[in-house]
DNA sequence: ATGCCTAACTAAGTTAGA
């Protein structure tokens, strides 16, 4: 049945499986529509469908022993699966992009490189991958379709996105080069729905484990949904769900998640 | 300039996260 609002949400969960009853807590409470999953932290044989199954959501994923790994879930129906790995990373080893359709979007899970240190491979690594994003999210953006791109992008945009930038400076999350691929990915006409629907605010989607960090609200926003064109006028709330980082041995990410109207034209 | 804290893998110490 097709729904009339959509609440489409992306949550770093760090694990998976260490943190499964939060994240079946977190769908209990707040009944996401569409949830895009990262750094799952398992391998394919390890994810644990059967209680995603018993919570009302069906799922696809891309596991990885250790590290990385990315899932989308669905209330009530299977994502249909559209892609897996970027197009021109046919030799790259990390699980890090699934894209599906639900409920008529299109939603692109990603977990972009962190890329520390830098100068360095790693960060080598993370900007290539983000030019094969840009590529790849030209050809959705100008599909004319409804797509959102939700993810942990590893950026923090502007200096209005972080407490403070001092002890970051050197950080991968704040280089120019970062800021820059994510303002060019913008620049094809996405719409950021967090700082769109709280243009002053200082939002916060990740609060590291050190130095009290979630205790003194010392967060960074590196986890976005960008809206195409066609889903952007369709945006009536988006947030993050705070209250899931203060649970006790809880991921260092919130989720974070827009509303979409669904029902008529705009 | 580095570690702080947490988890995976594996069995005490390294690697990675951001």
């Amino acid at each position: 049945m097709k729904k009339k609002t959509l609440k489409i949400a992306t949550f770093n969960i760090n694990g998976i499986r260490t943190r499964l009853p939060a994240l079946l807590a977190w769908l209990e409470r707040e009944a996401p529509d569409v949830v895009c999953l990262q750094e799952l932290k398992t391998i394919d044989s390890g994810f644990p469908i059967d209680e995603i199954h018993a919570a009302g959501y069906g799922a696809i994923w891309h596991g990885q022993k250790s590290w990385n790994g990315v899932a989308i879930l669905a209330r009530d129906t299977d994502p249909i699966e559209a892609r897996r790995g970027l197009p021109g990373a046919e030799d790259d080893t990390q699980s890090r992009y699934l894209e599906a359709a639900v409920q008529g979007v299109l939603v692109a899970c990603l977990y972009l490189p962190n890329g520390n240190p830098q100068p360095g491979p790693k960060f080598d690594y993370k900007l290539a991958w983000f030019e094969r994003l840009i590529r790849h999210a030209k050809g959705l953006f100008d599909s004319g379709h409804p797509v959102v791109l939700a993810g942990d992008y590893n950026v923090v945009p502007t200096d209005e996105d972080i407490y403070n930038t001092r002890s970051w400076l050197k950080d991968a999350l704040l280089q120019p080069e970062s800021r820059e691929c994510y303002r060019r990915l913008l620049a094809q006409g996405w719409t950021d729905a967090l700082r769109a629907r709280y243009p002053e605010e200082r939002i916060y989607t990740f609060w590291d484990y050190f130095r009290q960090h979630w205790q003194t609200n010392s967060g960074l926003r590196i986890d976005h949904l960008l809206l195409s064109a066609d889903l952007a006028p369709r945006l009536k709330d988006a947030g993050v769900d705070r209250w899931v980082r203060g649970e006790p041995h809880a991921s260092d990410h919130a989720p974070t998640w827009v509303v979409l109207d669904m029902a008529r034209r705009k």
